[in-house]
DNA sequence: TATTACGTTTAGTAATTACTAAACGTTCTA
DNA sequence: TAGAACGTTTAGTAATTACTAAACGTAATA
């Protein structure tokens, strides 16, 4: 039995999708991106339009942080003034944008602010049960270790050149 | 200028409510996370509701899933029929629980997905334009490799006795 | 200068997710 | 056996997020 092309593309669509969504991203992200991913050549903004479904608009705007994580490029030809965008293939690459990316957001601010609670701690000014303050602070000092912990895994991620196959074997050898 | 442990509890709280939600879980999963985190002895469910403002409903079954997730543990006293929660403080072991938790979800189910699109590619059962054929085939081993490698990174992971600071110092170096 | 071909923004809607309030079931106590 | 003290479920609401439709801006073309 046959499967026609562009169902397999539908079917694959449709998986990156809910990939997407589990991600926390937008379903319409994953759609465009296996669009793009699957296509040979760049396509224009309303080419992914007709092959997702989904409204100029929204494209525009998901197409843009897509490119901001470094997932799509976004390029031009002389002489036509259409955009033309196509899927990033490395995606060790994405992945160190993608982590570049995280740690300007909300999330480094959240982090900061149990800095924050950790140092008032350290400088003794906060007051109330002695026990209590002691053991808060230990936890606190904890949580603030580990959140160091993986920021120094993704900054030696983002560092790295390429996070080939042969990094990754490393990396398992050495947690054998 | 001192400030008071409960208004420190309650920041803190509040960093991890925002971190929760940018992790795409709820943020009140956070709030109640924070509560059982700093508190020193294990807490019934009603204290839980009190600290952190939520309903009985809402605490019951978030705190369920964190417990699934091996964020929380759950406990009883004989003669006493509350249940009592405490957090769990080993990070890197909730982290193997969460990346286990992940594996049986519907993430597997669509990685699974595009596992099947690249098997009908394999049998060459697809029929469409020879050369586009091959380069979606190209695409999507691509991809499968790619989620080969996060897949056996996590199962490593969830492997190790321990992740303590000795292996992620030991990953650093090899990334160097 | 008017028209067309684009991408962007905006204002509103649909869909999803987080939560509340209250009913419920069970187990213990009187 | 009634009532109280729990945790759970359910049905509905509030809040958030993803998306649509359409107006808009800009630059190229006639």
């Amino acid at each position: 039995m046959t499967t026609k092309l562009s169902q397999l593309k539908q079917d694959f669509t449709e998986g990156l999708s809910q990939i997407s969504r589990f991600w926390g991203f937008p379903k319409g992200m994953g759609a465009i991106f296996a669009v793009l991913y699957l296509s040979p050549a760049p396509l224009p903004l309303d080419e992914i339009v007709t092959q997702t479904g989904l409204t100029k608009g929204a494209v525009s705007t998901e197409v843009r942080t897509l490119a901001r994580m470094g997932l799509v490029h976004r390029s031009s030809r002389l002489g036509d003034r259409k955009d033309y965008y196509e899927a990033e293939s490395d995606f060790y690459k994405s992945i160190r944008s993608i982590l570049k990316e995280r740690q300007n957001s909300e999330f480094d601010r959240a982090v900061r602010s149990v800095q924050e609670t950790l140092e008032k701690l350290e400088s003794g000014s906060v007051s109330g049960d002695e026990a209590e303050v002691a053991f808060v602070h230990e936890r606190v000092k904890a949580l603030q270790e580990f959140f160091n912990a993986i920021d120094n895994l993704a900054s030696a991620v983002i560092k790295l050149e390429s996070l080939g196959f042969g990094n990754v074997t490393k990396i398992l050898s050495v947690l054998k």
